[in-house]
RNA sequence: GGGCCGGUAGUCGAGCCAGGACUAAGACGGCGGCCUGCGGAGCCGCAAAUCGUGGGUUCGAAUCCCACCCGGCCCGCCA
């Protein structure tokens, strides 16, 4: 009640949570006059969770099974109950939106909604707030931080890191559009090995203007240090244990990794032997590579500048390239996080001091260890967390005896570092990270963060497989994000121009480049994030498979209406769109804020994205049958098109949710 | 060994948290129809599902509980 008031206040429009309202209230209402005359039935009964959706519209738009219950309770039968309830409830209920109260077989009570109200509310709410129609604002505000992709900057963004990409994005989109604020961050993970290898590389041939794209160009740098570095070190490894006479096993374990390596080496020769050759005199010259790539992480740890300098260096070349294929996937991020800078400014230092006085860390092998378990059992966690009773928790390695941090212990210092602008932050993650995410819960449960730690949200990714197989870099079984853009891009163009011959090349390439943006995120926005999916070339080039162009299909139709009217006028009522298909197209319009809302409380894009699906559904059946353009009633066609803006309109609000981009033509 | 997450037609995949008319959405593929009108990337229809298996709770279970099976992932002084 509260909130529906509220929301009038604020002028954004709810018109199916009106007609849920009434319901409510008329239940309430009637479900206590029946209690005076019929005796008591079920205590406490939470009204508003009983009203579900009918299967079909014939049971009219929503119903209870209340009567099931009470009837259960009092030993009747239920469709007695609910006669009485359907005739209580009639009595006092108000009738605006609520066309009927009636009882079926065998025990609901279905309450019908008068369409023509709800068609004058919602056509008219959609024309007054446009495209703010349906983004109903949360009353609880939270200032939030994303934080999603964060994909290692040493080699191009591959399709695994892009669905975390635009869950993220979407999630990003769907709380801002709900009143939250919103900042996305990308986490630059730069002090690990990898970035030390790839600045390593691109030193030794003499720091070369990248030929390409920039990610594409260092990225193969680093797969090419990377191989050949990783072969001298087994070499070195397996000549020390054939000297020292070692096991065999170790031996023959050694050598096989050597044979892959040199495979992955061949293969990377023939497709960069420029690099290749160069790269590989250049640290056969090296006495020893491992050693200076130790010392470059450790130089840069301690922010000696010569390093530093170059590590930024390289690390910025690589992130202009993700920022280009963000931009092109349309993907936006607020903040970019230098992990380095958590070390520098003494954040993890910091961290670590807390972690020690808390006393449940140790020492082993001198090595600093976070003792999870007993902090778990000390906190009551599995209690607090819902972890299973058996569940054995290993000890975190803070920091290696040498020193210096591990990841893990840097990204509970960077979430807390999150928290210090928001009060609640959402990690867009793989599922492999569950664990380490949950370890950073517990983390701050005992730096005393109870607050944070409720705030905490992980967002799990599933696992992407790419044609049934893993990714593997190394293989060079790997797709790029790049790769996958392009393609669909290529495919959508031929498409178009297949379609749609008579308009100009340029315009022609505008639409196959939002088609086939829109194409890449519905498909992948469009399961569950958690679930592993598989990347399939041909569905994601399917434009007959894939929703995106059905859902553009639908707004280019309405286009296409709009161009053939020219001038248009307003209709006088909106009394006459009583056509089945129209009232289903309404009714589907009058729902999208409440899809909205819980959406985005959710956290579920999915859902929008099956929404928008039905949406362009429900519009294409009402175009098969309704004539707009060429009917010859005036104020029949006039309502036709107040119709086919507001369709317009939510399109475009969902379009701008997900982050399609809708074309006036395909 | 322990844990987390998935398991729904030939394939993909909603529904599961908040049990109810589930006779289980939608799509791809298959089969059959529909263009003298606003663009057929569309519409209409048909066939196709032991909701992983077995128990339990309930008036009622795809949904909740227990056990088990299958698949993915995690349990590093990697990130």
């Amino acid at each position: 009640m509260a909130q529906t008031v509220k929301q009038k206040k604020q002028g954004l429009a709810n018109p199916f949570g009106f007609f849920r309202h009434e319901c409510e209230s008329a239940l309430k209402a009637g479900y206590s006059s029946f209690q005076k005359t019929s005796g008591h039935g079920v205590r406490d009964v939470d009204i508003a969770s009983t009203l579900e959706d009918p299967p079909n519209p014939t049971f009219g738009h929503l119903a209870t099974s209340l009567s099931f219950e009470v009837a259960k309770a009092q030993k009747k039968k239920p469709i007695e109950v609910a006669r009485t309830l359907a005739e209580t409830t009639r009595k006092v209920a108000t009738l605006d939106l609520i066309e009927s109260i009636e009882a079926t077989e065998p025990g609901y009570v279905n309450f019908r909604a008068n369409l023509a109200r709800l068609t004058e509310l919602t056509l008219k709410s959609i024309q007054r707030d446009g495209s703010e129609y349906g983004l109903l604002k949360t009353h609880a505000s939270e200032k939030t931080v994303v934080e999603h992709t964060s994909a290692n900057p040493a080699r191009p963004i591959h399709i695994g890191t892009a669905k975390g990409a635009l869950f993220g994005d979407a999630l990003a989109r769907l709380l801002a559009a709900r009143g939250h604020s919103v900042r996305t961050h990308f986490y630059i993970d730069d002090t690990g090995r990898q970035v030390a290898i790839m600045a390593y590389g691109y030193k030794l041939l003499g720091e070369p203007t990248p030929e390409g794209k920039p990610d594409h160009f260092i990225g193969k740098i680093y797969s090419v240090t990377a191989t050949l570095v990783e072969i001298e070190e087994l070499k070195k490894r397996i000549a020390l244990l054939k000297k020292t006479e070692e096991a065999d096993t170790d031996i023959s374990a050694q050598t096989k990794s050597l044979d892959e390596w040199v495979g992955i080496a061949a293969d990377l020769q023939g497709k960069y032997p420029k690099e290749f050759d160069k790269l590989s005199k250049l640290i056969s010259k090296d006495p020893d590579p491992e050693k200076s790539i130790q010392e470059l992480i450790q130089k840069y740890e301690k922010k000696e500048p010569d390093t530093s300098a170059l590590m930024r260096r390289v690390t910025r070349i690589i992130l202009t390239g993700f920022d280009e294929t963000l931009r092109r996937a349309r993907i936006r991020f607020d903040q970019w996080d230098w992990e380095s800078d958590l070390l520098w400014t003494g954040r993890v230092a910091e961290l670590v001091g807390q972690l020690k006085e808390s006393g449940f860390t140790f020492n082993k092998g001198g090595a600093l260890e976070l003792d999870v378990a007993k902090a778990v059992e000390k906190f009551g966690l599995r209690q607090i967390l819902g972890v299973s009773p058996t569940f054995e928790f290993p000890p975190l390695t803070l920091l290696r005896s040498d020193g210096t941090s591990l990841y893990p212990t840097r990204d509970i210092a960077y979430t807390l570092y999150k928290f210090e602008n928001a009060e609640k932050v959402i990690n867009v993650i793989g599922t492999e990270q569950s664990l380490a995410q949950f370890q950073v819960k517990v983390a701050f449960w005992i730096t005393g963060h109870r607050k944070e730690a409720e705030k905490f949200l992980y967002f799990p990714i599933g696992h992407l497989l790419l044609e049934g197989q893993n990714m593997s870099a190394r293989r060079g079984r790997f797709v790029t994000f790049d790769q996958v853009l392009d393609e669909t891009v290529t495919r959508a163009k031929s498409e178009v121009d297949r379609r749609s011959p008579t308009l100009p090349d340029e315009i022609r390439k505008r639409i196959a480049d939002r088609i086939a943006i829109s194409a890449v995120r519905y498909a992948i926005l469009s399961v569950d994030a958690i679930k592993s999916t598989n990347f399939v070339w041909d569905k994601v080039l399917n434009f007959e498979a894939n929703s995106a162009a059905f859902i553009n299909y639908a707004y280019t139709r309405s286009s296409g209406i709009l161009r053939k009217l020219g001038k248009l006028a307003e209709p006088k009522k909106l009394d006459l769109l009583k056509d089945p298909a129209e009232q289903a197209l309404v009714l589907e319009l009058s729902k999208f804020p409440e899809t909205f809302a819980r959406a985005a409380d959710d956290l579920n894009p999915t859902m929008l994205c099956l929404y928008a699906n039905l949406l362009a559904q429900r519009f294409h059946e009402f175009y098969e049958k309704s004539d707009i353009s060429h009917v010859s009633d005036n104020e029949l066609k006039w309502q036709r098109v107040a119709l086919v803006l507001a369709v317009r309109t939510v399109l475009k609000t969902l379009a701008g949710l997900l982050g399609l981009e809708l074309a006036e033509r395909m």
